[in-house]
DNA sequence: CAGGTTTATGAACAACCGATCACAAAACAG
DNA sequence: CTGTTTTGTGATCGGTTGTTCATAAACCTG
């Protein structure tokens, strides 16, 4: 925004949103509440001030990550699912994402699954990116199954929103499996059930 | 086992499964982490030192609490799939017992939903837990796909542990959401769509 | 070069957590 | 009753957590 002029002051010695990528992957790994300052300093080479000062506390850093997030990976398949083209072949291309995801080593499954476990409903700012989050892909979703639908490539019997529901389900299902296997066995043969069961 | 005598000694003035449960309620809702002693110690009326007397340190008390419910909650489950009659039906009363789950007022999700993702790989005893109840649900729902596509009630160009693995990454996903989104919205539609499209 | 503003560094704080110790109470065996 | 074993109660102890204070350093404006 006010990238107009520099502001006074000393200058910031290392990029902001590097070391919130970096953040964002301490707390996909390891959750909110195990994840500690010292671990955020070893993974970002701050100083703890520094991060307070740059992302405000513990809560607020984790709010953004998780916006960061958000607006990283999950508009990424938002955007896979909205091509032209077959709608089909763009379902099929998003959980192709998810299985990359799932085929990590040590897999850390999805930073969303994972914070929904954590805060369920304990926290507003949290719940409503995680509803965000999942209004985007559902939304999305709809969007591919109505193409699909009126192109004639799937039946029609079930509702474009619904069966959008349940591949996010499946997703988010398949890859908190793999976050604890180690194994992305399960995403696999669930997704591939998936796109037999409703593609065909 | 050893009921025959009583053994000496100051005998326990509680009943240790009763307190097992209360403690199983309180991780479910809150997690491990953010489950703290003085929380144990409200929901159960005990002092400290006779939780840990009784069921050890924090963790194995956990674990403890994990198979419990896995023994309840998850086998509860695997049995109603593996009942004579239709299969068809067995597979829409698991569904049922999830969206009971997904109904309940503030609904915590499934304990072992939650624990997967705020333990990942982490903790060996809890992985085999969580790989067990997994196992358990993946292995009564195969049964039950097995036996509707041989009664024909369900076609068969997929594998019926495919199925099974589809089916159980649907509920966690969707009791997960609704974990977060206090509305059992998403489940009911994701389970519908899941019922029209594998078992018609 | 001064004055003001922002960042970096290091230290310290109060609160909380899980674990443990010490002792009283309640039962049984002899 | 005496000794032993198990449970209940209260207090305490390091260790860790998230947060904040205090000061030095770097940059811009005027």
């Amino acid at each position: 925004m006010a990238q107009a002029h520099q502001t006074p002051g000393r200058p910031r010695t290392f990029d902001r949103e590097q070391v919130l990528d970096a953040i964002v992957d301490l707390f996909w790994r390891r959750g909110f509440k195990a994840t500690t300052f010292p671990d955020v300093e070893g993974a970002t080479g701050l100083h703890r001030q520094s991060l307070v000062y740059a992302f405000g506390d513990k809560r607020s850093m984790f709010v953004k990550a998780l916006r960061r997030y958000r607006e990283r990976h999950v508009r990424t398949i938002a955007e896979l699912l909205q091509r032209e083209g077959s709608p089909s072949a763009n379902i099929r291309a998003a959980f192709d994402f998810w299985l990359a995801d799932a085929r990590r080593a040590a897999s850390p499954g999805c930073l969303m699954v994972n914070t929904a476990g954590e805060f369920g409903a304990s926290d507003d700012a949290v719940a409503e990116v995680l509803g965000q989050a999942t209004g985007e892909l559902v939304e999305a979703f709809t969007f591919a199954f109505e193409r699909a639908q009126a192109a004639g490539e799937i039946e029609t019997s079930v509702a474009p929103e619904a069966l959008a529901r349940l591949a996010v389900a499946c997703g988010d299902g398949s890859l908190l499996r793999c976050r604890t296997a180690r194994d992305a066995g399960f995403a696999e043969t669930s997704f591939d059930a998936f796109l037999k069961s409703v593609l065909q």
